[in-house]
DNA sequence: CGAAGATAATTGGTCGCCCAATCAATAAAA
DNA sequence: TTTTATTGATTGGGCGACCAATTATCTTCG
């Protein structure tokens, strides 16, 4: 309708958030820019002149879902103690909580998973998603236990588990919401936990 | 080119085969009719002579990968003893050595995560799978445990831990085979397992 | 036994639809 | 008047589903 001057970045966060929310209806496969047109309230033109192609849409809702994990698990962390294992609680919560609470941004995380095995970009770039947050565990879970116990390797192997563990875990939560409730999910990582961090009072 | 009778169901599997292999190529997004007809030596038409529609052959290829993890699981259980740990054990490791060394049906079941989330009837099909499962190793969690220590449902939730853990390092295993191997897996599993069985001689 | 019809299996092509990408045209802002 | 932002139509192609025709095998009965 009416072109103005300035509005680009809005608008590209406007085309993703449909992204994610055509995404989340109808998956990668049944997505279309028509679709994703129409849900932004935009024409389909506009599409091409922001992202190259449907691949390049993928990889921006993907970082915008990324964005938004690592907002909320940095929130989660400013207002808790300053303990480690608070912290680190804290973190799982988070990442538990967007699966449940944000379903269309965790559906995002599992469309790309199934998008990322035929291409090895796309895998790269999840390979460094995940990289991040194992380092970002890793830390937390070294400076969380009596020093020495852990390696630097082992911390990150420690980290990988917790994070299988939280992406196991969400996707039961999911699709099977009957088996377990998020309260018991949290139950599983904190046991998790406490198998790396030793017991703790409370 | 020439129509044998009784031949049908052996065709049936030759075109699920075929719908593995696209399937691991391309994914759901990329598999067309046109596809797993080429790669089954079939032509298009005969796709719909045995499945009612696309759908229908990925829940077939679901099916057929399944059916093959299942019967690694009882062939890894008869071998080892009879002793509940080691039957957990190699249940975990049957399933890891799926996701690294049988890499294609492994993805089958990664698309299919992403196309349930669109689907109640897919989702439910996945969910009896899962349930099926917890079932399984809660058994072997309950064989493997002083008595009393586990209540029904605790053994059950504690299946669920072993699960999304087994899922969650396969998933890491595939996009990021540099962070870790499939014996450092193994590993994880294991000390999980020893979190819910207690520790143990070896 | 052997012809004739029924049945099972298979083909290749067609149908209508929808897709991603491109593009010329346009309108507002600088 | 150049630049930035936007439109809607077009293009060329590929899709899933469907179907008429064909062949091979089975069954029936003269």
């Amino acid at each position: 309708m009416s072109p103005k001057v300035g509005v680009a970045p809005l608008r590209r966060e406007q085309i993703v958030r449909a992204t994610i929310r055509c995404l989340a209806r109808d998956g990668y496969a049944g997505l279309t820019m028509k679709k994703v047109a129409r849900a932004a309230g935009v024409s389909q033109g506009i599409l091409h002149y922001y992202f190259a192609d449907k691949r390049a849409i993928l990889v921006a809702a993907l970082a915008a879902v990324t964005a938004d994990l690592d907002r909320r698990v940095a929130t989660a962390q400013a207002r808790g103690s300053r303990e480690p294992r608070t912290r680190l609680r804290a973190l799982i919560t988070a990442c538990l909580r967007l699966a449940v609470e944000e379903r269309e941004f965790w559906i995002v995380f599992v469309e790309f998973w199934g998008e990322m095995m035929h291409d090895r970009r796309l895998r790269e770039l999840n390979a460094a998603l995940y990289e991040r947050m194992r380092r970002q565990i890793g830390t937390l879970i070294a400076q969380g236990i009596r020093a020495g116990t852990f390696r630097r390797v082992d911390r990150l192997q420690a980290a990988a588990v917790i994070l299988a563990l939280v992406d196991g875990v969400s996707l039961q939560l999911t699709f099977d919401p009957k088996a377990f409730g998020i309260a018991t999910a949290v139950q599983f990582c904190e046991d998790a936990l406490t198998r790396f961090l030793g017991k703790e009072a409370s």
